[in-house]
DNA sequence: TAGAAAACAATAATGATTACTAATTTTACT
DNA sequence: AGTAAAATTAGTAATCATTATTGTTTTCTA
């Protein structure tokens, strides 16, 4: 076996199964240093990475220069309101054809695809036409 | 009028457009030096902000931590070889009607997407095969 | 329970990008 | 053309997210 259990770890990955949201590494250190008070931020960024590459989490990038994780695995697509920031999870069909339609004139191997949305949340909507 | 000319900007912004890679603000840096040779890097930074800033260029974030610019503004998708790092402009079908299949269940306002596949480009899939 | 392997905390280093500042260029108006 | 205000620049310092390093502690296997 070449990965030890580790406490942290599992601290880390029960938080990031309580949010809904899609911390950032910063974030999720800040929280889990509530409960355990010394753990460091390279401990943090060491295990989500971990958690990644074993894919139990999944790293998103959504372009805004930093690194948001989800603890939902399942294929999903993503919104990002360009007011607050906020990621968002989309319920929308499967979109896997777009896979195909970009294999059609290529010559290369397509391995897969990252798809996100970006606009305003209803939150931030309903802010911005009250004012 | 609050922008000014800029010897430096119309460089930056030639260069750009002989380019059907998409470089980063280093490589960009390094070749627009060739003509300038005392040109700043900030000020190749600030210059490509304010060309995607007006529209005339594109800045991509394709998720390998480094900005891209794109001097093709016409909406089109891209590729990531996941082993050479190079950005490929794809030739595919429109795909705007993710875009309405995201809006379904969606209480916000939806702008635009990004989507960027990836995989191996046709240089590195030949290499991988042969060795 | 001992000893090797992995993980840790703390901290330093890296790499991309942005911010600052004093000097130079551009532009609008004489 | 001359000039003054505003924008831009080069050079450099600062920031921010992330990764690497190191000496110590934890985990696991025999």
């Amino acid at each position: 076996m070449a990965l030890k259990y580790s406490r942290q770890r599992e601290v880390i990955k029960t938080f990031l199964c309580t949010r809904k949201d899609h911390p950032t590494a910063d974030i999720v250190y800040m929280n889990v240093r509530q409960q355990y008070p010394n753990i460091s931020l390279g401990t943090v960024y060491r295990n989500l990475t971990l958690l990644s590459e074993m894919g139990e989490i999944t790293r998103l990038r959504v372009g805004d220069g930093v690194d948001h994780f989800d603890a939902d695995t399942s294929p999903h697509n993503h919104f990002v309101c360009s007011e607050c920031g906020n990621v968002i999870d989309l319920k929308m069909e499967n979109i896997d054809y777009i896979k195909e339609a970009a294999e059609k004139n290529f010559s290369g191997r397509i391995d897969g695809y990252s798809a996100y949305f970006y606009g305003l949340c209803g939150n931030c909507c309903g802010k911005l036409q009250s004012s």
